[in-house]
DNA sequence: CCAAAAGTGTTCAGGATACACCCATGA
DNA sequence: TCATGGGTGTATCCTGAACACTTTTGG
């Protein structure tokens, strides 16, 4: 049973993904109102129902707007500026898809990671979601690139804090593909030895008895992560840090 | 002038301070609608004005109900179930003081940190707030006690990261009272010649020619913090970290 | 001169950085 | 057998942790 919408709060996601070489994010097209403009591209999100905690209306609305389910989510930051929906065409898109007369919409928005597989390519290819380039945003309505921008930051800066980076990449992988992970995200080299031997000193990276198959070099050895001994770990030793 | 508020969005900060001993956080109370209640406690906040973005109805609202104005402050975290006001008590409350009838409200709420000095603690005696230690938290209205949690988490995280706990002290201070404030609201023992190795190493803390008066011990020199030289020191240098 | 807290140095272990060659595979 | 990227070890430096005594002031 649907309950009456909230005209005044929104949510919008930044799904991260990676495709082994580029960081992307998730957008939806945004239905031309008139057939002579462009294609116009946006973050999936929804106003938010009445009865709806934001948490559960943004797995909602990945849900039917790019049929992904059931992963990572965090509240990245809410963007209310009165004159944030000020574009006529914005208004226009708004009245027309909820219908109601947009005077102002606070969002809320959410900062996500997903592994781009077969599964989650059918889902949101059926969804008409489209998985674009980080780097190159182009025809991004609202204000949804700064959100984009703000997600972005959020992810270098989890990254280097946390073990986030495994929710984008494969079940198995690679030490290397892990090593492009973080340089293609956080834009820098890094030393190839050095980063196995930190890497693997932790005991939540599993190494399994498979190896790449079929590439015309020495193949990989596959690793996973095993997020339960990370927990464990994280138990015991919380060190001090000033700056 | 005035504009309509918004009925279904607030603001709320937790506002930190520090005696010296203990972390303290800014309540005010909350009117009683009859006699026999005991006294209630909330955080400073209030519906958003539908013409301001959050970030000042924040400072808005802080200055009017604490007299407090231009100190640091950022978004926390957006508090949303749906049943977050229920009891009878918040409703009348609401609806006294707002003229709506509360369905539901999503709130904001905000991280904020001051030096409890001569000038705050008038301006806020004024405006009937109180400085309540953290750790004995009672009689707080709404689920403003979980917000205050949340800020708490959110405090030791950032100390950690970024030299934030200089909002919290005097503007000279001794080395030992810096030391006393991680100390108390990490909750550990710091070893007393490795902290002042390490943070004298920092361009950003410069010694006065001052030192304590009237304490019946060796004397301790002052510092302050130079927020320019630490902007300066981080553009050049940032460094890698994976966890 | 006594009580109280400030201030100071050294040693050791573990982590970060820099750096160059051999190995396994497919074509 | 060659081209390609995977995988490995060592030396040096730096940082964090542990630990006890002298100094300066007020009373």
């Amino acid at each position: 049973m649907r309950t009456a919408i909230n005209p005044s709060i929104s949510v919008d996601i930044v799904v991260f993904g990676f495709d082994g070489t580029r960081l992307k994010v998730l957008l939806v097209e945004r239905q031309k109102l008139n057939s002579s403009a462009t294609k116009e591209y946006k973050l999936p999100g929804s106003m938010i129902a009445e009865n709806e905690d934001l948490d559960t209306s943004a797995h909602h609305t990945l849900q039917n707007l790019t049929g992904l389910n059931n992963i990572y989510l965090e509240q990245l930051h809410v963007f209310s500026d009165p004159n944030r929906i000020s574009n006529e065409d914005d208004k226009k898109w708004i009245e027309f898809t909820y219908g109601i007369t947009a005077t102002r919409i606070v969002t809320v928005s959410y900062f996500s990671l997903v592994k781009i597989n077969l599964s989650v390519l059918k889902a949101t290819m059926q969804g008409k979601a489209s998985w674009c380039d980080v780097q190159e945003l182009k025809h991004v309505s609202f204000d949804h690139k700064e959100i984009i921008l703000k997600g972005l930051d959020r992810l270098k800066s989890r990254m280097q804090s946390t073990p986030i980076a495994f929710e984008l990449l494969p079940k198995k992988f690679t030490i290397k593909q892990l090593q492009n992970l973080y340089e293609a995200i956080l834009g820098v080299d890094i030393d190839n030895r050095n980063f196995r031997k930190k890497i693997l000193k932790y005991p939540f990276l599993i190494q399994l008895d498979e190896k790449e198959a079929k590439v015309n070099h020495k193949p990989a050895l596959l690793y996973q992560f095993d997020a339960h001994s990370y927990r464990q770990e994280q138990k015991k030793l919380k060190k001090l840090k000033i700056f």
